[in-house]
DNA sequence: CGTTAAGTGTTATGTTATAGCGGTATTATA
DNA sequence: TATAATACCGCTATAACATAACACTTAACG
């Protein structure tokens, strides 16, 4: 089984840049509003809810109000550089845009630190499973389980 | 790869009979308010929202507050007889509860249809690519997914 | 330029979920 | 049976998450 994992610490300053050159390739604008909720979302590393960076652009003086970070957030990730991990209403950046990906988000039940693990045998077995249920699922698919992460294991 | 398919379409009241037997069994009390909600959600035959159980029960003529359901619900799930879809906000009734099970919620992009899909290869791939993450995952993990149900492909 | 589409600000509202308190019903124990 | 402890539920209020709709500004394109 091929495995491939794809660990959340892209530097910031890459994956904005990496952000702004895939925006461009597509004739997408990636505007300052855009900008600052990647960065935000980048920085944050770990999921956060959209209130959460309404309180980030307070801090800086800002005041947007939720549907100005709600259109910011469905553009990034309409451009894969987000994901909504939806059983947490929680945003967080996408490790490697730009290439189509399932997998499976693993999120941890105790300090909320999420890994994007890309991971042919889960799509391959999710698609089997659901074929025999008589679902078609789309080519991407990325579940979202609950566990713990190795650090809140040790740390019992 | 053993797969194991439960199909929603469990008679009420055999259901009942079973959710009311299985309580017994604990000391759990399958007090009128929880046989009720558990009724209408198995009645239902699909996902509901806690506020879609608020409407039927005013359609009675009841009145319940928003945490007398949310209570109710929690205490079904905690006896696996309903399980909450996380990614959908809704609750949906469990076809075999009282034996633990993993496996994959299929849910319909379109017709808001949910199959609940016991499947060990599933669960099993889940386990050892959460392994190889470094994640733990409890024993039961049941993780959603979204796509189209055979219904809703044949129509286009 | 002028026209059009895209993006953003803003207000208001809709939807989902929980905290907390006080009263009633059930159960456990003496 | 009396009493105490617990579980359950009604109720009010409020928190948390998300979107509709409209006005105004900015960018794209001839
Ligand atoms: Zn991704
Ligand atoms: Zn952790
Ligand atoms: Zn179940
Ligand atoms: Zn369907």
């Amino acid at each position: 089984m091929h495995t491939d994992s794809v660990h959340g610490h892209t530097d910031p300053a890459t994956a904005l840049a990496r952000a702004e050159a895939l925006c461009r390739e597509r004739g997408a604008r990636f505007t300052p509003l855009r900008r600052r909720v990647f960065e935000l979302v980048v920085e944050a590393g770990q999921p956060l809810t959209a209130y959460e960076l309404l309180a980030r652009f307070a801090e800086d003086g800002g005041n947007p109000a939720p549907p100005t970070v709600y259109r910011a957030l469905e553009f990034l990730q309409a451009h894969g550089l987000v994901h909504r991990l939806a059983s947490q209403n929680r945003w967080v950046v996408c490790d490697h845009p730009s290439d189509p990906h399932g997998g499976l988000f693993l999120v941890c039940r105790t300090c909320g630190r999420a890994v994007e693990w890309a991971d042919e045998g889960v799509a391959q077995a999710l698609h089997t499973s659901a074929r025999a249920a008589g679902f078609q699922l789309p080519v991407e698919v990325l579940p979202e389980v609950e566990g713990l992460c190795g650090d809140c294991v040790d740390a019992h």
